[in-house]
DNA sequence: GTCTATAACTTGATAGAC
DNA sequence: GTCTATCAAGTTATAGAC
């Protein structure tokens, strides 16, 4: 028999990723997770944390790997300067491992995510805590792969990359690339060889400045 | 006086647009707007029909430009077949007027588009329909601006560059490059030419197939 | 067309028995 | 720890006076 806590978490992410945080009632988690409907106030107290426990309970292990993965990837590079390939891939592989293990969430817990990115006001400040220092490790990171790109230019592009990652763990829309693995296991390569692509192309994609074009005119 | 239909739209616009759907309370968009309550109902009948009613009005002009604009490309094009380039400018041009305009919505419905495009489950019936025959003209241009893309390829790069352009038109961050304009208003030049940038880079990279690299080692 | 009043229900949260 | 019962507030929506 699995913990009570644990159910509820469990029904919390599912019901969470699918409609939404405000679109989902305490209730329906109870209900879903088959708990009495006072449990959640008992062990959380109330919704906001307990999405906030939902998130924790996997976005520490993940972004640990994060670090530790870039910090490796560095370490191996002659002069410590990673290819935007490089950094892209040291954040990707570990929410895919996710996606790829149900025991920690699995596919639902990326769509969660995907959905959170877009309600951001949501996001609670513990969260924030939680990935701001990875954010900005990786930032530095891919300021270094990309030295012509000046701060704000690399900053609009990051936004870019991060919301088309986010879409494609919100719809899933991944998941067809990741049928290959073995007795119908996830396989992520061909899914993070696809992300790494599209996104270090735009990465790489030319600076157009239409306002000086304009003035030289 | 403007007429209260409209404030109604104007101020469920701009509440949806900030809080999402399912967080904002009819009540809400009604003090906002400095109408009566029972007003929304006499209207619009349901909260779902104001949310058709907001997208309606300003869809329909988008779209009709949208598919003017690439008929025309179309036809400049010597034989026919418009490049990436043309394809992401006939898109998005429309879009990023609608920003610079107060009138039709500015960047407010923008940020609102850029909400239920993760909210999925939202967006209504109605909708769907005036918006699907735009997608598949627009598809199909991309189909032929990209021949060497197998049509599930071309499908995930298109939901990326979907994710990548709702994500930058929900935070706004896109707005600061539009700063250039004569006296202070908005020119989307610059954000025009960024977006097509970054994206067409990402529907060229090359296709990596890591399954096929491994059957072949 | 605009308003008040209110129906009918759902929400998050709590108190207190067991 | 788990339950029932319930609160207080907020929700969409409607009826009917003016």
């Amino acid at each position: 028999m699995i913990d009570t806590k644990d159910r509820i978490l469990d029904a919390a992410e599912r019901l969470f990723a699918e409609n939404g945080y405000s679109a989902t009632s305490l209730r329906r988690i109870m209900n879903d997770a088959g708990v009495n409907v006072a449990s959640v106030h008992y062990y959380f107290h109330s919704k906001e944390v307990l999405l906030e426990a939902v998130l924790l309970r996997r976005a520490e292990a993940a972004n640990h790997e994060r670090l530790e993965m870039l910090a490796r990837f560095e370490q191996e590079a002659p002069d410590g300067r990673v290819t935007v390939e490089k950094v892209l891939e040291a954040f990707l592989v570990p929410t895919l491992r996710m996606a790829a293990d149900p025991a920690r969430g699995g596919h639902v817990f990326l769509r969660l995510m995907g959905r959170l990115h877009a309600e951001s006001d949501l996001l609670p400040g513990i969260i924030l805590v939680q990935f701001r220092p990875v954010l900005l490790r990786f930032a530095e990171a891919l300021a270094r792969a990309l030295p012509d790109l000046s701060p704000a230019e690399l900053y609009f592009r990051a936004r870019l990359a991060m919301g088309a990652t986010a879409q494609v763990f919100r719809d899933s829309s991944y998941r067809k690339w990741a049928q290959g693995g073995a007795g119908g296991s996830f396989d992520w390569q061909p899914v993070l060889g696809r992300l790494v692509s599209y996104l270090s192309a735009g990465f790489r994609a030319p600076v157009v400045d239409l306002v000086r074009e304009q003035e030289t005119r």
